[in-house]
DNA sequence: TAGGCCATCTGGTCCT
DNA sequence: AGGACCAGATGGCCTA
């Protein structure tokens, strides 16, 4: 399944098959710089790196069919990366030496169109983790960065952690000697396949902040969950570098400094859309993380 | 203009 | 052998 990158990837920058696959490069270093990143809502920048000479292409082209190779004109987004491996099958690594200069280019192409492919791969990966993480998306929000992602992560996913622990807390207080009846040691997750008696946060204000995806795993456990664990949490906050400037921060809805719950969204917990003071939110969720994500809700 | 973030290229290494 | 994964290099775009 060539889950065709370009499909879903929100990278705007994400170059054309086509065009990408003659842009060729051949001059030396590196490459050629892609789009840049692609963020502030809308900015397409589809530089991609057609910054390698035309004359190359050209070569290439002609060098290519010279050699029997069929230029392709889609990219080896495998699918069509048979077309390159029958150049590449005929002359293997193990002739590289040998190879015309045709042919390694050819060989050269499919490679990197595979790694274009797998870098693709992981940005729409990336973009999913994005979908799932409370933090406002939208047009008008910048998107997370790829660290920011991954950080914000994994302090939702501690986060969640917490609040389990402190929801299984609740309910052994709420059922005191039942619980054991009917909560046997069968059931590790504590709240195994009983959903229903879950004590839903009313009249429990003090449940809620372990709750909270936004609330720093610090405030949460040193105030509901002595012994979770999980309260080595200054270990879970970003390193600091990520916060790039204190202004950043202070505009970071709910990262950094003042986060307006979820970045001015509705916060989907079921407490907040009873009754919710839309601060109550106010730290971060690993406070520094994410820098410019807020920065600019332009 | 510097710094951050990103895409791409590339060569090396590991795995199937 | 071929593909996946990784890290370094390079260069573009964007923001402060």
């Amino acid at each position: 399944m060539d889950s065709d990158a370009s499909l879903v990837s929100s990278r705007p920058s994400s170059p054309e098959p086509d065009e990408l696959f003659l842009a060729g490069r051949n001059k030396g270093g590196g490459g050629g710089g892609g789009g840049g990143g692609g963020f502030t809502g809308g900015t397409v920048s589809s530089s991609t790196q057609s910054d390698s000479p035309p004359e190359l292409s050209a070569e290439l082209r002609s060098a290519m069919s010279a050699a029997g190779v069929v230029v392709v004109d889609k990219l080896g987004f495998k699918s069509s990366s048979s077309s390159a491996s029958s150049a590449s099958s005929a002359s293997s690594k193990k002739d590289k030496k040998q190879m015309t200069e045709p042919e390694l280019q050819q060989l050269r192409l499919k490679i990197n169109s595979r790694e274009r492919k797998r870098m693709h791969d992981l940005n729409i990966a990336m973009d999913g983790l994005r979908e799932v993480m409370p933090y406002a998306h939208g047009p008008s929000v910048r998107k997370l960065s790829k660290i920011a992602t991954l950080l914000l992560a994994r302090n939702y996913i501690l986060m969640l952690t917490n609040s389990l622990e402190e929801m299984k807390r609740l309910v052994s207080e709420i059922y005191g000697g039942h619980h054991a009846a009917f909560h046997p040691a069968a059931c590790p997750a504590g709240m195994g396949a009983h959903s229903a008696p879950l004590p839903a946060h009313p009249g429990h204000p003090a449940s809620h902040p372990a709750h909270h995806p936004i609330l720093p795993p610090a405030a949460v456990s040193s105030a509901s969950l002595p012994g979770s664990g999980l309260s080595a949490v200054g270990s879970i906050r970003p390193p600091h570098g990520l916060l790039k400037s204190p202004s950043a921060a202070a505009a970071a809805p709910g990262l950094g400094g003042g986060f307006q719950h979820w970045g001015g969204m509705p916060c989907p917990c079921s407490m907040c859309q009873v009754a919710a003071p839309p601060h109550h939110h106010v730290s971060a969720m690993g406070g520094a993380a994410l820098p410019r994500l807020a920065s600019d809700a332009k």
